[in-house]
DNA sequence: ATTGGTTCCTGCTGGC
DNA sequence: TGCCAGCAGGAACCAA
């Protein structure tokens, strides 16, 4: 599923192949995705010119020369898929949603099975007062996103911290997987009420959802020829994650505990475990995170 | 003002 | 082997 460093990787895709390009003919097979397509969605795109994207959260932004900007959302299932001009003429795949044709004859699919994915169309100007934008949180990686603006945000809170980091308005981008790692790299339990995670706690959160995600950015950056997988699908890499999806494999340990683990020699190993908040699955250390 | 629950959708998995 | 219920989940939206 995509979230936030897929979304940055797709996007850097994207930019490669669509920057300074004009978009000579664009298709909307479906109209009906998790919002339904503005009206005269493919009329208003096609024609013009790709000048710049850019990310804001888990939102792609498909800047136009008209003043317009293509805000684009992959859901849990949405992918990015590109044809270069030689193989503009491959089948269609079950789910090609939108197509967009650029003026050098690359072809862009956005495909969905679960159609939770969703475009629109908004003007630049204001872009900030979009219903998508308003109210959104510092961006992770972002100067504006540290510990005291963390603590700031989930003062008062007393919902647990793992669906606090999950609230775009505390944080925008962070989804279920990097929530779980964050929390485990910064040694907090997921059930500690958000409030509570202030000073030094909130400085180790901060510090940890920045990592995890520049890691994973990193590890897609390294790990894809071009940004383009063999099957033209864009964005998708392996993780190396430590608690998510792992219930019942040996906890590695937190950050804190890998440190002191390189005096001592010794690892936590003690089961990672899986409970439900908010109806997602949390996996954690029950050793690690207080 | 917060917070929790519901909803959209379909591919995959596990149990029988 | 086949069937199907249950699960996965981002985030807007609504209700309390």
């Amino acid at each position: 599923m995509p979230e936030l460093p897929e979304v940055e990787t797709v996007c850097r895709g994207l930019a490669r192949v669509m920057e300074g390009r004009r978009l000579v003919r664009v298709e909307a097979r479906r109209p009906d995705l998790r919002f339904p397509l503005p009206e005269d969605f493919a009329a208003r795109v096609q024609g013009r010119r790709v000048e710049r994207i850019r990310r804001r959260a888990k939102y792609m932004l498909l800047h136009l020369d008209d003043g317009q900007v293509l805000i684009g959302h992959l859901g849990m299932s949405g992918r990015m898929r590109v044809l270069d001009a030689a193989g503009a003429a491959a089948p269609l795949e079950t789910h090609d949603h939108l197509g967009f044709v650029t003026d050098d004859g690359t072809t862009v699919w956005f495909n969905d099975a679960r159609r939770f994915g969703y475009f629109d169309l908004a003007p630049a100007d204001g872009l900030d007062s979009h219903r998508f934008f308003a109210g959104l949180g510092p961006e992770p990686l972002g100067n504006a996103f540290s510990g005291p603006v963390l603590a700031a945000a989930l003062n008062g809170k007393k919902t647990p911290i793992k669906a606090a980091l999950l609230d775009q308005r505390v944080v925008a981008g962070v989804g279920n997987i990097y929530a779980c790692e964050a929390l485990h790299r910064a040694g907090i339990s997921p059930r500690r009420l958000a409030r509570t995670v202030q000073g030094g706690r909130a400085e180790a959160l901060a510090t940890a959802v920045r990592a995890v995600l520049t890691d994973a950015i990193a590890a897609g950056g390294s790990s894809l020829r071009d940004y383009v997988q063999p099957d033209g699908e864009l964005g998708y890499f392996q993780h190396a994650w430590r608690v998510y999806g792992r219930e019942g494999e040996a906890c590695g340990g937190s950050d804190a505990a890998r440190a002191a683990a390189a005096a001592s020699g010794a690892v936590c190993g003690a089961p990672v475990r899986r409970l439900v908040q908010s109806a997602r699955s949390t996996f954690y250390c029950g050793r690690c995170q207080r």
